[in-house]
DNA sequence: TTGTGTTATGTTATAATATAACAGTAAAAT
DNA sequence: ATTTTACTGTTATATTATAACATAACACAA
């Protein structure tokens, strides 16, 4: 798909496949205004459309936003991170029948699944 | 337990309990400024401690609250909502082999689990 | 029953996160 | 070529959430 990327977009997105926890969308801000970016609208417009394409994803629950590390990702929708609470590093979990089984689970509530956001919180490796 | 509560803090449980979707916090402020609540503050107090004790729980990707319908909600830290995206409507998911289900695949990436939140969206029963 | 800690309150102000609205530009498509 | 579509820059504003400070109420041991 090569999806070339606007400036702004490839900024947004550098900043963060720089860093290693995730940024919220004014700290990504602060970090590129020496870039020449200089409202809250061009971060946001920006990572809306890496969003999109699933370069990047949202963390609900920290309001920040974290780059995806693998090609063509296909959680556009649903996602699943582990969220450690000693380094607030976040890793996206590829295991992939969890919408299968996020599925059953809802069928039992007479529930049909669609997609799905999950935030595991814990110690990961290097800190455990 | 009968953890007695506050004037404030049963109005706004009361609040979330009439309301059959999620309530932002702006906007059970706004239901109840008849009844003397004048602040954001009293709202989010009020909402800090219902949720310490079970009573509410927030919906992270919605920034909005309900009112736990069981007794002793262990959901002090966990969550698992189903979400209808057609009647906007909240379900809690009860099911309880979720944190050993989430704690097996967290093991799986050397991580420890200790909670999470888990956001299901689809249709619910009623609008399928 | 006065002190002492804890918890809740009221209030004003402000921080942090996110979107609206409008005018202008560039690029791609037919 | 001109129309459509996507992106840009900018200012203003909406929405969600906390900080900070002074005071009140209650719990209960000394």
């Amino acid at each position: 798909m090569e999806s070339h990327l606007t400036n702004n977009q490839k900024i947004v997105l550098q900043t963060l496949e720089k860093s290693e926890q995730p940024l919220g969308a004014y700290s990504i801000l602060f970090n590129i205004e020496k870039k020449g970016i200089k409202s809250p609208q061009q971060v946001y417009r920006a990572l809306d459309k890496l969003i999109e394409i699933g370069a990047v994803h949202k963390i609900e629950s920290l309001n920040s936003y974290i780059a995806c590390k693998h090609e063509n990702c296909k959680a556009r929708e649903s996602t699943s991170f582990l969220i450690c609470q000693e380094c607030q590093k976040v890793y996206e979990v590829v295991e992939n029948n969890l919408p299968d089984e996020l599925s059953k689970l809802s069928r039992k509530s007479n529930f049909k699944y669609s997609a799905h956001n999950l935030e595991i919180f814990g110690v990961c490796k290097a800190c455990g």
